[in-house]
DNA sequence: TGTACATCAGTGAACGCGCGTTCACTGATGTAC
DNA sequence: TGTACATCAGTGAACGCGCGTTCACTGATGTAC
């Protein structure tokens, strides 16, 4: 062969994660299949030998970004997913991932492109986004129930992602930022209060 | 004029209204010029008497959305602005509303597609959303300082468009809705803490 | 060991199509004389 | 009052371009004999 055994699966995820990133950055729709496979450094032509439609891509990609968001941000495997709660808010509503929506979490980055993709895709997400979810939960108080915890990590993760987005829209920098700090506090409040009343 | 006076500025104001609703619905970048100009009854020849350029028009729906999500959800004045604040989270954390984006908030519609518009039409979102978060500022309790309301206020909304969002993507209904009512629940004791703690 | 052929990841040109945009034209009405 | 011309919102065909997709080809390596 040409090339070196796993020579081909090494180049298909190179798309994915390539594709991961530009989307997230510049939308699913405004990103052209040529785009993707130039700066995977390859040319289009090649693509339908790894994939069989760009759907499939973004599928995949949307699924590679999913498992790099919760990784990356909710439970980073650097620190052997033991993160505080604060870290996590601190780091999902930090400047630098407001400014890096490409390596960032995938909700926050294509929320509105996501409800108009397959059924599929969106069970990937729904399936990711409740790991995220209980992510938060587990490091909630133990004295409530675990339903309770869902609910306001719920709450919590919206929060992050309903302030993120905002964050990325508000084109005063200042502004943005304070917003990015007032969602850190508005989370982690919600978080302690979840701690005080622990009844259903 | 073969035309009644002022029916230069209905056919364009009936062209921003078709626009508001169908990026909306299926995103700015997958609707085209021709494919909006066709939904408004005219040809696509008519459309640059009206408007410089796509993103001209663009601009148009975006405000014309977010003063209709105002409207209708935040501020409605079929009920002469008074609505509860439990009233418009129910309003917005519908299935209704969720089963609708077109004529829906414009931010859970196209969140992330904003993020890449023209700083101009940005603004015009953050000023909107502010006002929004105002209207929930303005029904919490005027204990608490006018700022502390406003980030309580900040919260609220970010859950209301974070849970919709969520709403949306996830492909079961029964779950879907279940995440509308935990976000109802959140979003109203989010307010109910912050009557409580009438403090900074 | 040396030659002939099979393999297959990637190339590059082409396909039809719809995009945003342009422009010569239409035709009903208003105005000038 | 009647005719000739100006106005202008909207039409419809065309522009170049990039889209997603297809396909004949390349060329380095592996295998057969």
């Amino acid at each position: 062969m040409r090339y070196a055994k796993g020579h081909k699966d090494d180049t298909h995820n190179h798309i994915v994660k390539i594709a991961a990133q530009i989307f997230r950055e510049e939308g699913i729709e405004k990103v052209g299949v040529a785009a993707v496979m130039q700066r995977a450094g390859l040319t289009v032509g090649g693509f339908y030998s790894h994939f069989t439609s760009k759907e499939e891509l973004v599928g995949e990609a949307i699924g590679s970004a999913a498992d790099e968001t919760l990784r990356r941000i909710f439970n980073n495997s650097d620190d052997g997913g033991k993160a505080s709660l604060k870290l996590i808010v601190e780091r999902y509503l930090s400047v630098a991932h407001r400014d890096n929506p490409g390596t960032g979490c995938v909700v926050a980055a294509l929320a509105s492109e996501l409800k108009n993709r397959p059924e599929e895709t969106r069970a990937t997400v729904t399936e990711k986004t409740t790991e995220a979810i209980e992510c938060i939960a587990n490091r909630l108080s133990s004295e409530a129930s675990a339903k309770a915890r869902m609910r306001a990590a719920g709450a919590i993760w919206a929060v992050m992602v309903g302030t993120l987005q905002l964050s990325r829209i508000v084109p005063d920098k200042g502004l943005s930022t304070q917003i990015l700090k007032d969602g850190i506090a508005n989370a982690l409040k919600l978080a302690s209060e979840m701690e005080k009343s622990n009844a259903t």
